[in-house]
DNA sequence: CACCATAACGCAACCGCTTGCAGAATCCCG
DNA sequence: CGGGATTCTGCAAGCGGTTGCGTTATGGTG
């Protein structure tokens, strides 16, 4: 049914191990034979059985990829690049989704390990014990999430919100809200932390929300009693959520109040108004992340974050 | 280094065949042989390697699924729902991004074909040829692409289409016009001839154009200058794209025209107005597709779409 | 022309696991 | 209690490749 090396090697009139040679060490052929072989094979539509090939070389060409959610808007451009990167290396790509479930990532990594040559955990949700317990198991780097012992990508969204924070400033706004993300989040510590580092500035802090639109527009009567004009939401959903909520209460943005979001996802910039929002650069984050991953170096990285600056942010009245 | 069925094999005392049927034929193997190996696998920590399984098996319990832009709204969900499907069944899941490049798909499909079980194709844009062709290859299931010979997925887009226009009717429309997608386009084909049966409604078609925002933007003049109260829109995109683009131009949703778009991505539930549109079961889809890849059925189906009403459309001035 | 380095290829073991077949042990029943 | 049927396990070949080593041409050198 599917040709095999040794179905070359027959049809070529050579052993199977010329066969093999011309194709994962062709200068150890001569010349004629190899285009001899490189013909018979391409007629007879022969291709290398990668997985067979793994088993003793040891090197799969494949990757793992794991996420919180697939469908979170956040993730797709992160794994569209991740897959590019991959690609272009002639690697492929194992996708999986966590569902949220610390547990599933302990679950996948294991699964995974045979198969591939290395992960790539997003966000991961495991605690450091149990991700240094896999990194035993294959090699692997961490996207957002600081981790020793571990290749890592960060996206510095500490000084994304600062910037964000200044930009309030710059506007004139003296108190500006918080909306938190759930308790525990690293991001929304490193959000937190950094964001009361802006001097001028008074900040409140308004949570833990849940980390979607639900979250954000459920805080809109306290961001309102709280008497702020300005708010950093913990992410572009929440911020939408907010808007909305907001809307609600009769108070329109950014004339009442301005609100920035995290992360810059489409569908902020599809909103109205418009998202102002720090961009969080995921394509890059996943393309860097592969390519660590594929050349084996154990570095940790911290990519540039920027504000976008769209509608829904202005002075106060 | 790693622990394999020889090792397993050794520490219990037992052949390795033995080994391998505790996993792969338990109840060929005595119960108290089989806890002891079972104990000595796990204190070792031995997890079975599926490739080399695979190599005798010939099944890898490893699918592909291939997207045209996985950052495309659109998709993920689809993604999510075939992984959670695969996952259920204990396979899994490569992912690949065509770029929008038909010949992609066949290089990938090529690529895959040793390494898994089966592909999932959506909306693919390669010839029927060339589909044929890798059929052979390799079992595949197709969304969104009527195809002989290979087990399809359809989401009725037609009928929704109709449902849209009924909608619009029925609110007190008579003349709508279709927002059409890119030229050559089968869903944007039969959207066409649904909407054109709905009896009451005069429909001009607005068209070709690029199935973003940016297409239905650029519409908005002309889709003004024919004069309808309402549009079907490719997808959401254009019809989001299209409200700004109205609203430009001095329009706004839906006082002075009602706009349905088709998909129900989440960027158009999250839009102000929020859009009416054509829900596509994309997860359905998505899930479907791998069941029927796993159980080797070749069937074609059809999926019901619906329509979701929400604040863009309204009754005609 | 003898000699040796080098290039090209064949040989065979092996990667981790499965599986048809056969041998050994145990069982059941007349 | 003998003998056939079962159950369990071992043996070894093989899945599709790779690779260290040995063998045979070939070329270059003195």
């Amino acid at each position: 049914m599917t040709v095999t090396i040794r179905d070359v090697a027959r049809a070529s009139g050579v052993h199977v191990s010329t066969v093999s040679r011309t194709f994962s060490a062709p200068h150890m052929v001569n010349a004629t034979t190899r285009t001899r072989v490189l013909a018979v094979a391409e007629e007879l539509g022969y291709r290398p059985n990668r997985a067979a090939r793994a088993l003793t070389t040891g090197r799969t060409h494949n990757l793992g990829l794991i996420v919180a959610d697939i469908a979170n808007p956040f993730f797709p451009p992160l794994i569209k690049a991740a897959h590019a990167a991959a690609r272009q290396r002639d690697y492929h790509l194992f996708v999986a989704d966590t569902d949220e479930e610390p547990a599933a990532e302990e679950e996948l990594v294991q699964a995974f390990s045979k198969q591939v040559d290395g992960v790539v955990l997003c966000s991961p949700r495991s605690s450091n014990k149990a991700l240094e317990r896999l990194a035993e198991r294959v090699p692997f780097v961490v996207i957002n999430r600081r981790l020793r012992g571990a290749a890592t990508v960060l996206m510095d969204v500490g000084h994304g919100a600062r910037l964000a924070v200044e930009h309030l400033a710059g506007l004139g706004h003296t108190r500006v809200a918080l909306v938190s993300g759930p308790a525990g989040s690293w991001t929304s510590a490193e959000i937190r932390t950094a964001a009361e580092q802006v001097p001028g500035v008074e900040l409140v802090v308004v949570g833990p929300n849940a980390p979607i639109e639900r979250g954000g527009f459920a805080a809109a009567r306290r961001v309102r009693d709280s008497g702020v004009t300005g708010v950093l939401a913990y992410n572009d959903l929440v911020a939408i959520g907010l808007i909305e909520g907001l809307g609600e209460l009769g108070l329109s943005v950014p004339q009442d109040v301005s609100v920035v979001g995290i992360d810059d996802i489409v569908p902020g910039r599809l909103n109205r108004p418009k998202l102002t929002t720090v961009a969080m650069p995921t394509a890059a984050a996943g393309r860097l992340a592969v390519d660590l991953l594929i050349q084996e170096v154990s570095a940790t990285t911290s990519l540039e974050t920027r504000l976008v600056v769209r509608d829904s942010t202005a002075a106060p009245r």
